[in-house]
Order: structure tokens, then sequence, then C-alpha cells
DNA sequence: GCAAAAGTGTTATTCCTACACCCATGT
DNA sequence: ACATGGGTGTAGGAATAACACTTTTGC
């Protein structure tokens, strides 16, 4: 099998943009550097592909690595290529968002990488190119869970109808009429109401959903109509 | 400046998806492969980054060398990295889709590269995973186009409303009522009618349109509603 | 018994869809 | 005069947005 002659080889690697959600911030999960150039600096997590190594199953083992968790949302964001975007070495990374249920992120790992979640307002200054990835993995967020059912990925199994209200106003940063708000979320009948109630939030508490995996499964791609005027969004 | 010891370093390539819109069909703008492997087979327009090119560059490179063209549209679609779809070597290869007039097109470099154009309903086996980027370039892109206005992309600077639905038609494989049409195309503001009209397509005659940059800028981003039902299309 | 959050219904408006006829012109 | 495609208006139905009160229960 002969090579492609006289053509330039580059390091390629993959950085994850992992969004988790508290119950009233949105938060990033970042890394203090522990490589040289850098080091010490605020970082996304990622690390570079291996020979043998699918792209996605390079952005999944990141993400193993750092959280612990296998199976989560991961969709791939953007590539991102400019000549000296690593001063080091010209390396293309192909950028990688998650959403996971923050109370699922195993905290003993974040020892190793140093990685501390941080509220999404107030995102430190990163390295490289890294805080145009977050500002692109933001806007793609908005822009997708404005007509796709994501959101859901960031809570836990079970969870209530304020309780995802509260997970869209902090995407959205805007406030919706619950009225309106839960006529549309159940309208999709992706939500099977449960027996139990959450008695964390209220006095009265609020009863728990799950979602309906099968409807899930179908519904993901359907065009729905969250948000009141998604107009303004951005790609 | 010390360098990333002990990482394998790849190639890393372009590759074009070109539709084109004839006024009736949608085309794809395919190349006969000139280099081995897979010589003579059919194939998307493509290239390797080099060393002092931004990949937005190299892609701009590629379309240009292709159709003459600068200044078209052109978005990073995704980046395909599976270990083994070059079978020479391992390739990461990022994909992006352009939309181009099909009437600016100029024939004369087709010769360099054997370029057809080929009926978007027609597409022969292509090599690589090249079956698989034009598959989810035209999901995109009728993803796309169902909420942001990018299909006058595809058209002359001057076009009448029977020639933008029958652009909309093809990319839907789908009919509009006339009249439903044009009310939501003009109701954008998007569209300034001209004083000529196209009499090419009927003895009565059309009139143009064209762009209202200004606005065009603006909106580009804007959620519009111009198909229907926007379900069951994917992203 | 009261504070705090959960849950629910109605109305007005807007938007969308379905539908049919006349117009201008080249032959 | 007629065939061809261009252009326009209306009415019924669906979806959306605006709005306020009652319920539950822990304290």
């Amino acid at each position: 099998m002969s090579r492609y002659l006289k053509q330039t080889r580059y390091l390629v690697a993959v950085d994850s943009i992992i969004f988790g959600f508290d119950g009233e911030n949105l938060k990033l999960l970042l890394i203090h550097r522990g490589l040289k150039p850098e080091k010490g600096r605020w970082s996304l997590m990622g690390g570079f592909i291996q020979p043998e190594e699918d792209l996605e199953k390079a952005a999944d083992r990141i993400l193993h690595e750092l959280t612990g968790l296998k199976g989560v949302y991961l969709e791939q964001l953007y590539a991102f290529g400019n000549v000296h975007r690593d001063p080091t070495e010209r390396t293309i990374s192909v950028a990688y968002f998650s959403l996971i249920d923050i109370h699922q992120y195993e905290k003993q790992l974040s020892d190793e990488y140093h990685a501390e979640w941080v509220l999404l307002s107030e995102i430190p200054d990163l390295i490289f190119d890294h805080t145009e990835m977050v500002e692109l993995a933001k806007k793609k967020l908005r822009y997708k869970a404005a007509i796709h059912p994501i959101l859901f990925e960031l809570l836990p199994e079970k969870f209530t109808i304020p309780q995802l209200q509260n997970l869209y106003e902090a995407v959205y940063d805007a406030s919706f009429d619950k009225r309106n708000f839960s006529r549309k979320v159940l309208s999709t009948g992706l939500l099977v109401k449960q027996k139990e109630k959450d008695k964390g939030g209220s006095k009265k508490g609020a009863f728990y959903y799950q979602l309906d995996k099968g409807s899930y499964a179908d519904k993901m791609q359907a065009f729905l109509n969250f948000i009141p005027n998604p107009d303004n969004l951005l790609i």
C-alpha cells in the first residue's frame, strides 16, 4: 500500500465542551492544563487522536477520562484548523459538545485534571481558541434546543416540570409563562408522569416526570417550538 | 519552540460538496478522480490542506480550482475521521458544502478534473465515504433551508418567484401552493421587485426580484418558516 | 393561618392552510 | 381565440400568547 507522498501531516486533536446544569445555572467543565505550553491555564478537556481510534471514539474516550461517564450525549460541533491556533505546532482540533447530568459527575477524578465546574456566565480566559469554541457551542446549544428536545440530557432521569423550565430559562436567559410552558412540553408526548413528587423545591411538591424512551428516540429530530420567539438566535 | 512528542500526525483533507440548480433539478458537481488509488472513479472534489493554509482557506482554494469562482457560499459540514476511510493512509477529512449559481460555473476548467454536474437523484457510487458526506449534506441543506434563506445562493442575481418556488420544490421533492409560497417569501422583506420581466418561462413573463442585500445579511440567521411541515426533516 | 411554589383554563390574536379565478401575452 | 404560466384574495381552522386564581403543605 503506497502512501501519499509530499504531503504534510498534522496533529489532530479533539476538544470537549461539556455542559452541566445544577438546577439553577448552566455550567461548563474546565480543567487546569497540566501540560506545557500554557501549563496551569484554564482549558477545555482534550487530547490527540490515536492511530487506531475513530474521531468520535476519541471524543468518547476523552469524556470518559474526565467524567467517568459513558453513553452521554455527544455531538460534533466544528473543526477548528487555523494555522497558528496552537503555537507549538499546527494542530487541527475537532470540537465536540456534550450534555451531562451534573449530579452524575464523579468528582474523585477531578484531582488528576484539576477539573472544575464554572458558571457559563463567568468563563475565565481559555487557552488557544477555546473561548471561540465555547461561544460556538453556546450558540449551537441555544439554536438546537429551540427546536429539538435535547435539554433533557442535562437533567436526572426523573425531573419536575419546574426544574425543566428553570433549565430552559437558564439556557435562554429569559423567563417563560409556566402555563404555556408546561402545556407545550406535555403536548409533545415525550413525558411520562410518575407517582412520586419531588418535595425539595416546595412544600406542595412537584410531580416527577420521565422521558418516554420510545417516543424520545422518535421525536428527537422533530421540530418543536419550545421557545416563544426564536428569532435573533444565531447558528 | 518544542513540539508534542510521541504523537502521531495525520493527513488532513478538505472535501467539497457543491450544489447547483439548473432551473429544474438539483445537481452535484463531481469529478473523475485522477489520482491513485481509485483512479477514474467518481469522487467529490478535495485536496490536502497545506502547511500555511487555514482550513476554510483550503476549502475556498479547492472550490476555486474546480469552478473558478470566488466568494461563494461555503459552510463547514462535518469532520470525517474514521480510521480506514481512506485505505491508503489515515486521513481526516473536513467536508464543506457550497451553493453556487450553476450558470456561473466555468466549464472550460472541467477538462482538468473531468468535472460533471450530476443529478442529485442519480448520484453514482463514490469513493471512500463520499456517499455518506453527500447524504449528510443533503440532509443539512434541507434542514437549514427550511428555516434560513440560503437557497437564494443557488440562483442568479435576478430571479423570479416561480423560479424560486421550483428550487424549493426540488430541494424538498414536494410541491407548494404558489399563493402561499409567494406570500411567505415576499413577507420576509428580503426581495426587491425589479422593473423587468423574465420572458423565458411564459408568454406573460414573470417579474424579476433581487435580494435586498442589507436585510439579507440581517435575516440570514432569522428563523423563517418556508416549508409547511418541517417535521420529519433530520439534521 | 400563612407563605411559597405547583398546578390549571379561557380568550383574543396571529398565523397557517386550503382553495379558484382573472391576467397578459405569444402563437 | 386560445393555451400557457403569472399573479392575486379570502375564509376557516390551528396554534400561540397573554392573563389570575386555586391548591397543597410545611412551618
